[in-house]
DNA sequence: TGTACATCAGTGAACGCGCGTTCACTGATGTAC
DNA sequence: TGTACATCAGTGAACGCGCGTTCACTGATGTAC
């Protein structure tokens, strides 16, 4: 055991003490500058100030580190969602966009991450509990999607699965498209938080569940 | 001017008569192969049958190739959708619906044009062109949104920009996380074509454009 | 119809570079007694 | 409290490799006359 809070890199000695999490740093910062593409294990040796075969005490290779980078993120991205939901408080429908807005602001305070989630190809299976942490996160859309669900009157339910999915699916591409760092590609009429929160709005009153009609009443 | 329909890689002498179509042929199977990081200039011209400088004569460089690569993607992509939107035929919210699964296809079938031009970073202004077919693309999507608008009464007409950019976003997330080669992150109850239709129907109904009420009468 | 010449699209050898990985090693740490 | 020892997390040198890029070159093609 040892002072888990050796900020940034700072040797102690011949013993590095930290360098698991220098190295995921490390990646963090590299992913973030250049991309999970543009990211090596070298690279992140020499930003741990270690030389470059240390990472091989801790890392089975770039891949691992990777994966371990995303396991996180997602783990991260769990807490934020669940926090964002806060069981359905104050008021289910409000809590849903809160989602929505927390799924954006993920992909834009934590662009490493996400790209190590999302747009690396880490194969789900190439880390134990990877699979796992990225169903959890899922599962907090999911879980907010059945409370909603449950408002409806029984025989007009429409499948919760499918509702999370539909959900996550828009939020990832209004994300990926236009909520990114390398963003820009394509200039929007408004902001990609309002895009996300008027295009739930319209999918939830498709579903009967948010009210007001088609008009600018809000 | 040349035999333009050299079939796959086949020299015909010193020179080789068609080396950046072939360039452009091989970048095609090494991103489809390996994704748009895993492929370089030197695999490209190796696969093309030249050396290693040959591609210089065509291209500044490796990007400049991929560019090129997604700037194509981006035609057969609008001339995919175009085709499937119509003119509005038979009838708006089929041919709409049409188009849905004109984006899924093209990501399933071509998920190389489908990786240079999403997914591989390529920066918009890197090619003179690239810009402008990327934006072709989409107006066939915003085109066929504001016929739809057009059908509601004036004053309950959404924005078909935003409508544009909801369905674009939502069939790229879907395409993205579920119709990719790299697919089986998470498996379906359904499949990423009724996933997608199912969406796109909810969302218009959102907006006062489909019939149907809730429940299971589709 | 032939010849000289400009142009073009290739070659192949060479270079520097940085990455991934292995290896025998060594300094630091923790612990048994 | 001290000492011997096992374990661990690093070093640093070395390797093979493939990439990107440049260079002087040369074979093929097209064209002017």
């Amino acid at each position: 055991m040892r002072w888990s809070d050796d900020s940034s890199g700072g040797r102690r000695g011949y013993h590095h003490g930290n360098l698991r999490e220098a190295l995921i740093r490390a990646a963090l910062d590299l992913i973030g500058q250049k991309g999970p593409a543009g990211f090596t294990f070298a690279d992140a040796a020499r930003m741990a100030g270690v030389s470059s075969a240390a990472p091989y005490r801790h890392f089975r290779d770039r891949d691992a580190l990777l994966a371990d980078v995303a396991r996180r993120g997602f783990e991260l991205f769990t807490t934020a969602l669940d926090r964002a939901w806060n069981d359905g408080r104050p008021e289910p429908l409000r809590a849903f966009e809160n989602i929505g807005r927390a799924f954006l602001d993920f992909a834009r305070k934590e662009p490493a991450y996400y790209a190590a989630m999302f747009e690396a190809g880490v194969a789900l299976e190439s880390d134990p509990g990877l699979r796992q942490a990225a169903d959890d996160a899922f599962a907090v859309l999911r879980k907010a999607s059945e409370t909603l669900c449950a408002l409806l009157p029984r025989d007009s339910r429409p499948p919760a699965l499918m509702m999370s999915l539909h959900v996550w699916a828009l939020s990832h591409g209004i994300a990926s498209l236009f909520a990114r760092p390398d963003a820009g590609r394509r200039k929007l009429p408004m902001s990609a938080d309002e895009l996300l929160e008027a295009g739930v709005l319209v999918y939830l009153r498709g579903l009967g569940l948010a009210g007001g009609t088609t008009g600018g009443s809000r």
